[in-house]
DNA sequence: ATACTGACCCCCG
DNA sequence: ACGGGGGCCAGTA
């Protein structure tokens, strides 16, 4: 997969979490299809222009907080999307989403065929 | 080529 | 709760 490719599923991943939802970089990048690249995900999100009107609010750390350090300005700005779309936010970080994620069309093809078989 | 550095993740004491 | 250590990968110096 080339670096573009990465890059478009990346993007196409995040812009598929609903709002009030969150995801970790790790489950991003996984689904993507890019395992084990959470870094990327952050990298790629580092370089969005600003005032696009991504969400990239709504990818966090693994356990649902906030990535950036509590007080920076970032934090502050992530921290106030996510208020703003009625997802609870603590002073730390910690996010409890208002809504549930949603599955990309291939996990939801697997769920249909296997449920919630999680592996042998 | 080596050496850090990061909007990361996970396990273990 | 909390730090340490390993794994990971793309940029940058």
């Amino acid at each position: 997969m080339n670096p573009d490719q990465a890059r478009a599923a990346i993007l196409a991943a995040v812009a598929a979490i609903p709002a009030g939802a969150v995801q970790s970089y790790g489950r991003v990048a996984q689904l993507a299809g890019l395992p084990k690249r959470a870094r990327l995900v952050a990298r790629t999100l580092s370089q969005l222009p600003d005032g696009s009107g991504f969400p990239w609010h709504r990818v966090v750390r693994a356990g649902d907080c906030i990535a950036f350090a509590p007080g920076s300005a970032d934090f502050d700005r992530q921290r106030a999307l996510l208020l703003a779309e009625g997802c609870k936010v603590s002073t730390n970080g910690r996010v409890s989403p208002r809504a549930a994620p949603v599955a990309t069309l291939d996990e939801q093809l697997w769920g249909a065929m296997f449920g919630d078989w999680s592996g042998p």
